[in-house]
DNA sequence: TCTTGATTTGACCATCTGGTCAAACTCACG
DNA sequence: CGTGAGTTTGACCAGATGGTCAAATCAAGA
């Protein structure tokens, strides 16, 4: 285990491999169905090189799911009460449809977490992602106050740009099992923004 | 492993037993974080017993899957091209949220194998899956041709169907995370009532 | 009751998997 | 160079896991 002094260039780098390695193979797999061996092999590294750097499989972990967290509350963090309504939350649907295009192994990492309960994330969406959800809830009952967006339950309709968005990316094989060689983000695209500006036209 | 004569009594129920056991351990943990020694224990059975049932873990989870397929898709199978447009679509939606409240683990157990892939249901996706989603697409582009119902692209709108009902099965943990107490299923079907009959409106 | 097939189990096995460790090797810098 | 810290690895280990098997037990019809 390497000191805690400033990292060398091979730490970086090899950190940086593990996590990219890590992302793909959890992702893919899930937290139990991926094994360090596959993660050290995808990385280029043997298996007691990456424990090396990483002290174990559940400390990778960790170190994706938090480092990464942030990535994707991002552009819920965005949304500026200052802005116009309308193109505020459109802005953050298309951004969200835009990580699910380009940032699929992200938003399965998350998925697998969630549809097993959670077990290593728990805390963090009771704590941040509640707060976070709270505050721009807020800022959306607002408009609805104001008449800027017609009327919905908040919650839900957070959760709605979530399920829509996430879905290309979570059930990618699906949507690509129906929609054969078409773009799937091609028609989505349109299709939730006319969605949303029916549903939030006030 | 029991001939394949009429299954008795005790084959009945045992079957049932492991299927049931099956589906809470493979839709909290997914296909490899499920251990057999787990399934055999809810089933109230000894590994070797559930053994003697099912020839593998694999043979398991395959009887799940394609047994429970059919249920999972029943209500877009009774899409109804003589019915009332609004009113069958609206209908359809409900039962998937229905779906997603009374039977969150089946809703778990398919999001699980899709997350990572579907390696074991690929098929059924590009085949069952595909035509009957093919044959209710027909239904749909013929009410939009006739004015009514809105004109949108008929795959994504299913898609967002299956998205918005199966999140509050598939991500329970996250939306309970930020509702708190509050009944998701409370909120949730207001919610998508209104949505669909704005978007849907002609 | 007796017999036969169905059911159940304890003991066992091979493999996989997360993790350890001491020894070897490499790198940067004085 | 030389040297000490940083890096890498082969060999190894303990526990978990999917699966097997022969022997024991049970159930139901003749």
């Amino acid at each position: 285990m390497p000191k805690d002094r400033a990292p060398t260039r091979i730490q970086k780098k090899n950190r940086a491999a593990i996590l990219e390695a890590a992302l793909n193979v959890f992702s893919a797999h899930g937290f139990r169905g991926a094994t360090v061996d596959q993660i050290a092999a995808e990385a280029g590294l043997s298996k007691p090189n990456l424990l090396y750097y990483f002290p174990s499989k559940e400390a990778i972990h960790t170190a994706l799911l938090s480092g990464l967290l942030e990535t994707w509350l991002a552009p819920l963090h965005d949304l500026d009460a200052g802005g116009d309504p309308m193109e505020e939350i459109l802005s953050y649907i298309r951004r969200k449809l835009q990580m699910s295009r380009e940032l699929p192994r992200e938003s399965r990492l998350f998925a697998n977490e969630l549809v097993q309960g959670a077990p290593r994330i728990h805390d963090a969406l009771s704590k941040d992602l509640k707060a976070l959800v709270d505050e721009k809830t807020t800022i959306l009952t607002g408009w609805m106050d104001q008449g800027k967006i017609a009327r919905l339950h908040p919650y839900h309709l957070i959760f709605s740009i979530w399920a829509l968005t996430q879905h290309y990316a979570d059930f990618d094989v699906q949507v690509r099992a129906i929609l054969g060689d078409e773009d799937p983000f091609k028609g989505a695209e349109p299709f939730v923004d006319t969605l949303y500006r029916k549903l939030l036209a006030p």
